[in-house]
DNA sequence: GGAGCTTCAATTTTT
DNA sequence: TTGAAGCTCC
């Protein structure tokens, strides 16, 4: 087994560890996609049917990635036929593939976010609540955190810790909202990102003989990234691997940043109930980093209480210093990195794809972008609008959807007016009075106006008639001819080419691109069809809802700066790092300041965000920031504080200094320049002419007394039960029926009082 | 029915 | 600042 040799012992053990059920704890850059290809490899080696092998992964780039390592050694044959992808991708087609059983057409839609927010939109309005209490994405994640715990909408409805949670909250109306979404998804034949994995659960609960299949198929099971699994996803794993019990989880609880969206590092405790014998090995080498950015993150994280313990370590060289980077404002900022690559890449030779620029919000990336720009420097950007969001190639899904799927209700109401037809809102809200007098879908009721008479004048109706029977003319030959073919006349039957054409505009211009860019996409799809085969646009629809920008990699996007949020960054690594926005309020984010959990959560993302850098790594903060329109001042986040000084060095910006000299960390402290700073035995990282942060709640921080009764926005009502503290780090205790006792900052507590 | 104007709200992360 | 949603006027 000659390929065993490039591991280290560690390594070695937990890849040959065929049988039974197995756990890796392994730190940043310590090999852990190695073990799991190598332990794929093994496996096969072995002689285990590559057809019996699952490995299921976060993100659809790992999943690539892994099956493209995998191939290298074993061949490209075996590789293809083990089963890998993201949980959502693996079950979506196992659930098409039974989706009968469960009432669901095989064309069922994926609904994605604005999908399920629009759709909740509309069921506030109809059940006439106010979608300002009942905020759409408010909603959505109450909805979608009950699914990934499998509570159903009934279950939701009698759940009465979840119902005076609601009722504490505000929201007694959420179970109604709930219940409406769940059946006006199933009426459309749409499941949301959640139902891929509940409807799973459902699946292998309600069809034992389905479950014992696949219990029989997936000998061997391995979960990538296991401290991301939610409940939903941990159930569906252990069903599978009931039978045999070969399963492989993988994961590090410091990098655990999914928990916002229900991934329950539970899980990894669940794992040594359900599997007392369970073998645990340890990866604790980093081969990615320096030992300043090991260090540098280990003394990060050790501020976390929440974590199974490791000791991280490398032998690799001790490397330069994090720089610490103070600019004045957030434009500054920006050139300020795009200068420092540009200086780098000059002196060392190296690759544009070796700089990566991290930040926490996507809104963030705009000055970079800029600066980047200005300097002629190449860059990819992901997140944002994605490919797949941008309204024109939304639009034309939408067609494509409605030609699987008539139902799907969120894709007919894009497009029926889209290009404009002359069916406008009138027409619509009739359509609709209809279809609820009926009980039926909308689509009965345009396809059928002589059982479902609307009064709309008869020029409107033969327009809808005209869109129909288009739709209907395609949807008759969506299985036989080839999806690009397809794709190809839709866009040019529905009048989204012509329309996107005449648009000369820059936008325009670049919106037609970006529909030949989905059809070259589906024409690359087409044509990768198997022998004897064609892929269909029912095929391409089923993996394209699943798709994000990361996985649209371009070969002309090989060689640039990679510019990503933290949270896309994981899994990733880059010779040079620079984390920027290093601000209070930002990194971490105000939305975390309430509870521990929170902020521990946001510390290993900063803990992720260093340990993606190999070389170098560059912290970066703005003294001034524009926030929707205007300046606000900002201090440096309290992350940086944490690193151990030794492996610091400070500068700031020539424009701030004005000599254009950087700092180290010594003059820094000794005050130059002597007016801006003054000496303190930490480095000064007060933002310049700023005392003390502001108490934004100042009022409420003098006026709130003990007895008190509040509301907040997340945790309803509450009793103030202790106050401690002085200005502006006063604090409260307060008790939160709903939520149990919570010490909240006056300053950051979005807090009103009663009485 | 639709274009164009004004107002208003929002800003965390993603399958 | 941006974008969406609502409103007015044709």
């Amino acid at each position: 087994m000659e390929f065993l040799d490039g591991l280290n012992q560690n390594q070695r053990e937990s890849v040959i560890n065929m049988d039974g059920p197995m756990m890796v704890i392994a730190g940043a850059g310590a090999g852990k996609t190695r073990v799991l290809t190598y332990k794929i490899a093994y496996l096969m080696s072995k002689n285990i049917d590559p057809f019996n092998i699952l490995a299921l992964t976060f993100t659809n780039k790992a999943a690539r990635e892994m099956k493209d390592r995998i191939a290298k050694l074993v061949g490209d044959n075996d590789a293809k036929n083990v089963t890998m992808g993201t949980f959502h991708a693996v079950f979506s087609r196992i659930l098409r593939h039974h989706a009968n059983v469960i009432g669901y057409p095989t064309n069922f839609t994926i609904y994605d976010t604005q999908d399920t927010k629009s759709l909740l939109k509309t069921i506030i309005r109809e059940l006439g609540l106010d979608d300002k209490i009942y905020k759409p994405s408010l909603v959505y994640g109450r909805i979608s955190s009950a699914k990934n715990n499998l509570i159903s909408a009934a279950q939701y409805e009698i759940n009465a810790e979840i119902v005076s949670e609601d009722r504490m909250s505000g929201k007694p109306q959420l179970f109604q909202i709930y219940k409406h979404y769940e059946s006006r998804c199933f009426k459309a034949g749409a499941m949301d990102f959640d139902d891929l994995l509940f409807k799973t659960n459902l699946l292998f609960r309600d069809f034992p003989q389905i479950l014992n299949q696949y219990q029989h198929k997936f000998k061997y099971i391995l979960v990538d990234e296991y401290q991301d699994t939610n409940y939903s996803q941990y159930l569906i794993v252990k069903k599978l691997a009931a039978l045999h019990e070969n399963l492989c989880v993988v994961g590090d609880d410091a990098q655990s940043i999914y928990a916002f969206r229900g991934a329950n590092i539970e899980n990894i405790l669940n794992f040594k109930r359900d599997y007392p014998d369970f073998k645990l090995f340890k990866l604790e080498q980093n081969y990615r980093s320096t030992k300043t950015i090991v260090d540098a993150a280990n003394s990060v994280i050790s501020n976390n209480k929440n974590q199974i313990q490791k000791d991280v370590w490398t032998s690799n060289d001790q490397g330069n210093k994090i720089k610490v980077h103070r600019s004045l404002t957030d434009n500054e900022e920006g050139k300020v990195i795009a200068n420092s690559i540009f200086d780098s890449k000059q002196a060392k030779g190296l690759d544009y794809s070796s700089f990566a620029i991290l930040y926490r919000t996507n809104a963030q990336s705009r000055p970079f972008e800029e600066a980047l720009r200005k300097l002629g420097l190449p860059y990819k950007i992901y997140g944002g609008t994605s490919f797949y969001q941008r309204k024109e190639v939304k639009d034309l899904i939408a067609y494509f959807r409605l030609i699987a799927n008539p139902n799907d209700e969120e894709a007919l109401k894009r497009v029926i007016n889209y290009p404009k037809r002359g069916i406008g809102n009138s027409s619509m809200d009739e359509i609709t009075i209809t279809a609820n007098r009926n009980g039926v879908g909308l689509w009965d009721v345009i396809s059928d106006f002589s059982t479902y008479p609307v009064s709309i004048n008869a020029g409107a109706q033969a327009k809808i008639k005209g869109f129909v029977s288009m739709l209907q003319s395609f949807s008759i030959r969506l299985d036989e001819t080839s999806g690009y073919d397809l794709a190809q006349e839709v866009a040019k039957s529905s009048g989204i080419l012509k329309e996107l054409y005449d648009d000369k505009s820059p936008e325009g211009v670049s919106r037609y691109e970006n529909i030949q860019g989905l059809l070259s996409g589906i024409k690359e799809f087409s044509m990768s069809a198997e022998e004897d085969s064609i892929n269909t646009l029912s095929d391409f629809l089923m993996d394209v809802a699943l798709l994000t920008d990361a996985d649209k990699e371009k070969e002309e996007d090989k060689d640039k700066i990679t510019l990503m949020t933290i949270h896309a960054a994981k899994g990733l690594e880059f010779p040079f790092v620079y984390i920027v926005g290093m601000e209070e309020n930002l990194f971490p984010s105000q939305m975390v300041l309430n509870s521990r959990e929170e902020l521990e959560e946001e510390r290993r993302l900063f803990y992720v965000a260093l340990t993606r850098a190999e070389q170098s790594c560059t912290l970066s903060y703005a003294v001034n920031r524009f926030k929707w329109g205007n300046l606000q001042r900002s201090e440096p986040s309290r992350f940086i504080e944490e690193i151990d000084e030794i492996h610091l060095s400070f500068e700031a910006s020539a424009t701030e200094i004005g000599g254009g000299r950087s700092l180290n960390a010594r003059a820094f402290n000794k005050g130059i320049p002597s007016s801006q700073s003054s000496i303190t035995s930490k480095p000064n990282l007060r933002p310049i002419g700023s005392s003390k942060p502001k108490a934004n709640n100042s009022d409420l921080s003098s006026s709130l007394k003990v007895g008190h009764n509040v509301v907040h926005e997340q945790f309803g009502k509450g009793k103030v039960i202790q106050i401690s503290g002085d200005a502006p780090d006063k604090k409260a205790v307060i008790f939160f029926p709903s939520s149990g006792q919570k010490t909240l900052l006056l300053r950051f507590a979005k807090l009103e009082i009663i009485d």
